[in-house]
DNA sequence: ACGGTGACACCAG
DNA sequence: TCTGGTGCCACCG
């Protein structure tokens, strides 16, 4: 009982391979809303207790966190690094990576297919 | 309905 | 390159 952009956003972040990320722009791309990668995050911070979303997954546009406006997340950064080093996702001494490396990028038939699929 | 807030992105200095 | 300000849009009180 969430509403359909939330729904949306659960259910292409559920999809995202293992090994591939995505950012916030680019989810909300995805979604048809190419500026509003800020209601992504608002969504992620409010995953449902029960949720078997890979959070991880999602990531800032640099590869990483880093700008002033986040702060602390609830599972902590450094929690994310570690999930995304054991899928494979290689990091420098900075704590940053390649994002192109890494970026999940589903056809637009792909993801209709994914959110007409789950989403009803 | 309105204003404040925010797991972001982009541009300017 | 890094920092700060601005734009965006959905959610909450």
């Amino acid at each position: 009982m969430t509403t359909d952009f939330y729904q949306q956003v659960y259910t292409l972040v559920a999809v995202i391979p293992h090994g591939k990320v995505l950012n916030y722009g680019m989810v909300a791309l995805l979604l048809g809303r190419p500026r509003n990668a800020r209601a992504v995050g608002y969504a992620l911070n409010n995953l449902p207790y029960d949720h078997n979303i890979p959070w991880q997954r999602v990531v800032g546009k640099n590869g990483r966190y880093g700008r002033s406006t986040i702060r602390s997340l609830m599972h902590g950064r450094d929690q994310q690094i570690a999930l995304l080093k054991d899928e494979g996702i290689e990091f420098n001494d900075n704590q940053e990576f390649i994002l192109a490396d890494y970026l999940w990028n589903p056809s637009a038939e792909e993801v209709s297919a994914i959110l007409n699929g789950s989403s009803s």
